[in-house]
DNA sequence: TTCACGATACCACTTTAGGGGTATGCGCTC
DNA sequence: GAGCGCATACCCCTAAAGTGGTATCGTGAA
């Protein structure tokens, strides 16, 4: 039997996991948190297998988890169970430690499968994704042609969202309780970086590539 | 025992849900797709009491379903089941005929409470998007029915594409081989038409409609 | 310990968007 | 033939976006 910890903040997608598990599957998850900065503590309490980990989550993210369990030398094999096939996710989880990768829409079988390599120490990957691993593998020879996306930073990010909403750049201060000087420079900094001439495009740019 | 069909295009998330509810709980999920297309002749062959329908998927997205299920006639009470929190969404779907909108991070409870409920055709919000429904309401005295993006002429849905691309008012002018003004006051048209405050708003919301 | 970067903030300025009108000609329909 | 939707075009004006700078502070990396 695996024991497996589940970190995610959606309860229903955990709740709805566990119970897709019965005892003959091999496989059971013997704890829920929906909070990441719990993860250090749970494991100091129960003794688990491996961990199955959301990235994208409110209070702290599943690669600042990975983070938290580095800095604190734990280590338990982990699997991002994520919706983001984007390579910048998939890259981020890989480069701080995570042992496998497998979307949200996977089948039952693929998560058994996942969590039994991972809980083993071995990698897996999703089939979806594979490709996108080997496209990432062979574009690396010049780190510098990446996507321009992932030059913002978080906050800048932030703002694009906020900016797809429709709210201007007054709004958006009051939001984020920030002078709009600052939103101003952060709308410039963003346009440079993206390259684009515009908010419209800004946009345009922005939802193709899946930031909004 | 209330008969659910599931809609979500997230295999693990609908297994998992399906998993989540025990004989005693009143519920069942006696069908899951991952394709809104197969809702009707779904309908045709099994018997349900409501639908749990994700609204953001690849091939149909939950409106589409909606539409498609309103089109053809079949009345089965829906609950929407999606991450979004945003208005829009939320907007699109009463519109649409959606009988309850619930979030994916709910809790199990809170789900089977949204169920009951809309197989009762009652309505069903989450507690967290009950500030927004009421804004909404305040704000919208007309409900207009249909989709905004019908309203719409060939000739607007023409300078929203170049906007997209970044183009401002004077560029388009030039590639339509009409004055600004013109321009100017096709923006102004297509802003009221699709009620939205600026350019951003604009795109995002003509991406969405898949119009750019 | 520098040094780079991100987030913050401000000034001054030009350009563009956005909102209020009004108006004409064309094609279609009732 | 009167009305309607659409595309066209112009006026005036305010609000916002966009451009050019500069600058402080904290954090984390070299």
């Amino acid at each position: 039997m695996i024991r497996a910890l589940l970190v995610d903040d959606h309860q229903l997608f955990g709740e709805g996991v566990r119970s897709m598990f019965k005892p003959n599957d091999g496989i059971e998850i013997v704890k829920i948190t929906t909070n990441g900065n719990n993860v250090p503590s749970i494991l100091s309490e129960i003794e688990v297998d491996m961990i199955l980990m959301d990235i994208s989550m409110p209070l702290i993210d599943g690669v600042g988890v990975l983070e938290l369990m580095k800095s604190k030398g734990l280590d338990v094999p982990v699997l991002m169970l994520t919706m983001h096939q984007d390579m910048k996710y998939i890259r981020k989880s890989l480069e701080t430690g995570a042992q496998g990768y497998i979307l949200k829409d996977a089948s039952k079988a693929e998560l058994t499968e996942a969590i039994e390599k991972v809980s083993r120490r071995e990698n897996y990957f999703h089939p979806k994704i594979n490709n996108q691993i080997f496209d990432y593998l062979r574009g690396t020879k010049n780190p510098s042609q990446g996507d321009l996306v992932d030059q913002l930073s978080d906050r800048e990010k932030e703002i694009i969202g906020c900016i797809g909403k429709g709210m201007n750049s007054k709004a958006i201060a009051e939001a984020l309780f920030i002078s709009e000087h600052t939103v101003k420079t952060h709308r410039r900094n963003i346009m440079h970086k993206l390259a684009v001439k515009n908010t419209a495009e800004l946009v345009t740019y922005s939802m193709e590539k899946g930031i909004i």
